[in-house]
DNA sequence: CTTGCCCCTGACGTCAACGTCAGGTTCTAG
DNA sequence: CTAGAACCTGACGTTGACGTCAGGGGCAAG
C-alpha cells in the first residue's frame, strides 16, 4: 500500500510516517518513481511506535528499544536503557493513576451536584518523595 | 521561604517556579525589594502541579481544572475538558501499562540469557578502571 | 491532452516547558 | 564594609514530533 493508506489505516498523518522514516523507524520499498510503498506489517509497526511514543518514549529511545521488543535478544548495553525506561513508566503510571482517581471524584462531584445533592469535602493526596534532599 | 528554598523543597527549578507564576499556577507574596515568598502550602502545590504534569495535563489544563479538584466545585463549563482529560488518562495508561509489560518481558529474557546462556560480548569488570569517561 | 489526486523533497513554522544568559539588586557571613 | 550567594526582570535558545507551505512529478479517467 502507499503511504496516504497507511496513514488513513494507523490514524497517524503522512508527515509522521515520513518522520518515523527519517527516525529509522519505519522502512518502505520504492517504486521506480520513488513513492514509498509498504507492507501490511506496516500497519501493526507504526501502531507500535505510536504506542511507544505515547508512553513517553523519544524517538531514539524507540529506535534502540524496538529490535530488543521484537526479537526478544536484549544487548547487555541496553538494559540499562530499559530498566531507566521502566522505572520512569513506573513513576508516571503513579502520576497518571492519581490524576485519574482526581478527575473521577471531581466528575462524580459534579454529577452528584447536578442531581442536587451537597458537595462531600475532597481530601488532599499525600505528595509522593522525588528525590528531593532530606529536609534539615 | 523563599524561592531558593522552595525549589530544592520540591525538586524543581527556579526557572520552573517563576514560570509556573507567569502561568497563574502559583502565587506569591512579595517582599519590599520584590523577592518572592511562600508558605510552607507551597510545597504540597508545586508537587502536585508537577503530578498533573507528568499525567499530561497543559498547562493552561491545570490553571482551569486546578479549582475543580481542589474544591470539589465543578462548573458545568468544565465538565467536558474534565472528561476529554479523563479519557485521554486512559488511553495513555493503556499503552503505558502495554509498554511495561514489554520492556517487563525483554528484562525477564535478558536475565535469563545472561543466567543460561553464556552471553557473546559480555566483558568481565576490571577492578582498576578509572579512566571510564562519561559519554553524554 | 489535461484534470485532479496522490506523491515527492526540502525547508521553515509551531508549541510547551522550561534552560540559559545578561545586567542589575539584595541579603548575609565574616 | 565587602565578597559572594541568592534574587530580580527581560529576553533569547532548546527540543521533539510533527504541521505547513513551496515547487514539482506520476498516473488513471474522461
Amino acid at each position: 500500500m502507499r503511504i496516504g493508506e497507511l496513514a488513513e489505516r494507523t490514524g497517524v498523518s503522512v508527515r509522521a510516517l515520513r518522520y518515523y522514516e527519517e527516525q529509522k523507524l519505519l522502512r518502505s520499498d520504492r517504486s521506480p518513481s520513488g513513492q514509498r510503498h509498504y507492507g501490511q506489517d506496516a500497519v501493526e509497526r507504526v501502531l507500535r511506535i505510536q504506542q511507544l511514543y505515547s508512553a513517553g518514549l523519544s524517538s531514539k529511545t524507540v529506535l534502540t528499544l524496538m529490535p530488543c521488543l521484537e526479537s526478544g535478544e536484549v544487548r547487555p548495553e541496553v538494559l540499562d536503557l530499559l530498566e531507566s525506561e521502566r522505572a520512569r513508566i513506573d513513576r508516571q503510571l503513579q502520576d497518571l493513576l492519581s490524576t485519574r482517581d482526581q478527575l473521577d471524584t471531581a466528575i462524580a462531584t459534579s454529577r452528584a451536584s447536578m442531581a442536587g445533592v451537597p458537595c462531600p469535602r475532597l481530601k488532599a493526596q499525600e505528595p509522593r518523595d522525588r528525590g528531593r534532599t532530606a529536609p534539615v
